[in-house]
DNA sequence: CCGCGGGCCTGAGAGC
DNA sequence: TGCTCTCAGGCCCGCG
């Protein structure tokens, strides 16, 4: 379910609850996620406090007093929810849903700024590490991932030296969080649309030409910082999963352009082209085959 | 290196 | 009402 801009939402809307507490009490209710919670998880968060609460890419990441970094992520349907005071679990409480949502609540946070953070997974494909001080560069999920979106070193160089020598197509590329960290299915296909490019190009049109990058990959990294700019501002996108921590709504779904659109007139103006969907690498593709070359 | 298929899980929605 | 099927915002692995 989230990428980067339904992340940052959640980190917003943790970091009042998070940022400089400690962790009063830790309950791992359901210690089988994505990958085990580590041994000793809770007592090594218990009385540490949270330095900081930071996004890289898809990922939070709440460095601690201790040294150690928890590392979290959202997988496919992952949310947190911040309530005041020590919250209610049982089946039907006010953070949930539906009375059944309960059994999804797997690990809970008791702050010592008086919050309570719920971490719920229905399908558990959303995760929980830790790593110890300066292990956090060379952690599995850390080493290899690629630049940050929405900062100034991602830019066309960057993206066109990525593009160099690669034969898969353009979304895949995108996909690829070793190439940029913290897009997904909808924002990939939402910034090519906006680039106008074609999510089968081949990445290597996009490559270095004469030693700079074309006015294609200048393009997509502006729509690429644009599309995921413009989906924080509405909070993220909630489709079947995705709340912020206070539980409301993000609305940037509202503002899809090809995006489980399929049939749907292009939006481009002028545009006559039908949005349509296809399948790559076994996902979903949506693009307007008249304006997206 | 590349795309594909399968796997990890549960739930929602469509069609019958 | 219930069954079966497909699909889902992520990511990993092995295969050819």
């Amino acid at each position: 379910m989230p990428e980067l801009p339904e992340v940052e939402t959640v980190r917003r809307g943790l970091a009042p609850a998070m940022e400089g507490a400690r962790f009063l009490d830790v309950e791992a209710r359901r210690p089988d996620l994505r990958w085990p919670l580590p041994p000793q998880f809770a007592r090594r968060l218990v009385g540490t406090a949270v330095t900081s609460l930071r996004r890289r890419g898809k990922y939070l990441l709440a460095d601690l007093g201790s040294g150690d970094t928890l590392i979290m992520h959202l997988g496919m349907s992952g949310s947190f929810r911040v309530v005041d005071g020590a919250a209610d679990l049982r089946p039907g409480a006010f953070h949930h849903r539906r009375a059944k949502d309960a059994v999804h609540d797997h690990v809970v946070f008791a702050m010592s700024s008086g919050a309570t953070v719920i971490f719920n997974d229905p399908r558990r494909f959303g995760f929980m590490l830790l790593a110890g001080r300066d292990e956090l560069a060379a952690h599995p999920t850390m080493r290899e991932i690629g630049p940050e979106p929405l900062d100034e070193d991602f830019d066309a160089a960057r993206l066109a030296r990525a593009c160099n020598r690669k034969a898969a197509s353009l979304k895949a590329v995108l996909l690829d969080q070793k190439v940029v960290a913290g897009l997904g299915n909808i924002y990939v296909c939402e910034a090519l649309n906006r680039a106008g490019l074609s999510p089968r190009r081949k990445a290597s049109t996009l490559a270095m030409r004469d030693g700079g990058p074309t006015p294609r990959a200048r393009a997509l990294v502006a729509a690429i910082k644009s599309v995921l700019a413009d989906a924080i501002e509405a909070g993220g996108s909630s489709l079947r999963d995705h709340r912020r921590t206070d539980g409301d709504l993000g609305y940037f779904q509202h503002s899809f352009r090809v995006y489980d659109r399929a049939g749907d007139k292009c939006p481009r103006s002028g545009c006559t082209g039908v949005v349509r969907r296809l399948v790559q690498n076994g996902r979903s593709t949506f693009f307007c085959p008249v304006c997206q070359k």
